[in-house]
DNA sequence: GTTGAGCGTT
C-alpha cells in the first residue's frame, strides 16, 4: 500500500516550510544589519540572529531570520539561496530549528510557589523539562516565547554605519 | 581578515 510513503517531517535535508529562515555561509564580517537588509526586501521581519561564537564573540558564519510571513520566507528563501553576500555565497534554508536554545533555567519556571504555609520547596509542578522537549519540534510554541527576546531597536546611529570600506584606513607609514 | 559545509547565546 502506499502507507509507506516517507514523510519526511522536518529533516534535516528538506526542512519544513518556516517562517525561520536558517542562513549559512556567511563571511564572518557580515551582520545582523546586513542580513536585515538584505532579507527585509522579501518581506517585513520580526528578528535577526547572527550566531556568535561564545569564545571569540565573532561569527559562527551563519544566522537565523525570522519573517513574519512564511510566505514572505519562501520567497527570501528561494531569491536568496546562492547568493552572494559579502564575498560569499550564502545558503538558505527553512531552520530545522525554531530559535536558540533557551538558557537553562535553573530556576522552576512553573509557578511561583505561592506557599499557602506549605514547605519551603516547590509546591507547584516543576517544569524542569521545558527546555527538553521545546527548541527543536516546538513549531508552535516557541513563538510564545519569541517576542520576550526581541531586540530594541538598535540606536539611530546604526543607519549610517553602512558597510565598511574595504581600503584600509590606515597604511603602515614607514 | 583562515580558507567553512555549519541549525542557535548574550
Amino acid at each position: 500500500p502506499m502507507s509507506n510513503r516517507r514523510r519526511h517531517t522536518g529533516s534535516r535535508a528538506n526542512p519544513d516550510p518556516n517562517t525561520c529562515l536558517g542562513v549559512f555561509g556567511l563571511s564572518l564580517y557580515t551582520t545582523e544589519r546586513d542580513l536585515r537588509e538584505v532579507f527585509s526586501r522579501y518581506g517585513p521581519l520580526t528578528g535577526v540572529n547572527v550566531v556568535y561564537d561564545q569564545r571569540t564573540g565573532r561569527s559562527r558564519g551563519f544566522a537565523f531570520v525570522y519573517f513574519e510571513r512564511i510566505d514572505d520566507s519562501k520567497e527570501a528563501m528561494e531569491h536568496a539561496n546562492g547568493m552572494e553576500l559579502d564575498g560569499r555565497r550564502i545558503r538558505v534554508d527553512y531552520s530545522i530549528t525554531k530559535r536558540a536554545h533557551t538558557p537553562t533555567p535553573g530556576i522552576y519556571m512553573g509557578r511561583p510557589t505561592h506557599s499557602g504555609g506549605g514547605g519551603g520547596g516547590v509546591s507547584g509542578r516543576r517544569r524542569d523539562s521545558y527546555y527538553d522537549r521545546g527548541y527543536d519540534r516546538g513549531y508552535d510554541r516557541y513563538e510564545e516565547y519569541d517576542y520576550r527576546y526581541r531586540r530594541r531597536s538598535p540606536s539611530p546611529y546604526y543607519s549610517r554605519y553602512r558597510s565598511r570600506s574595504r581600503s584600509r584606513s590606515y597604511s603602515p607609514s614607514k
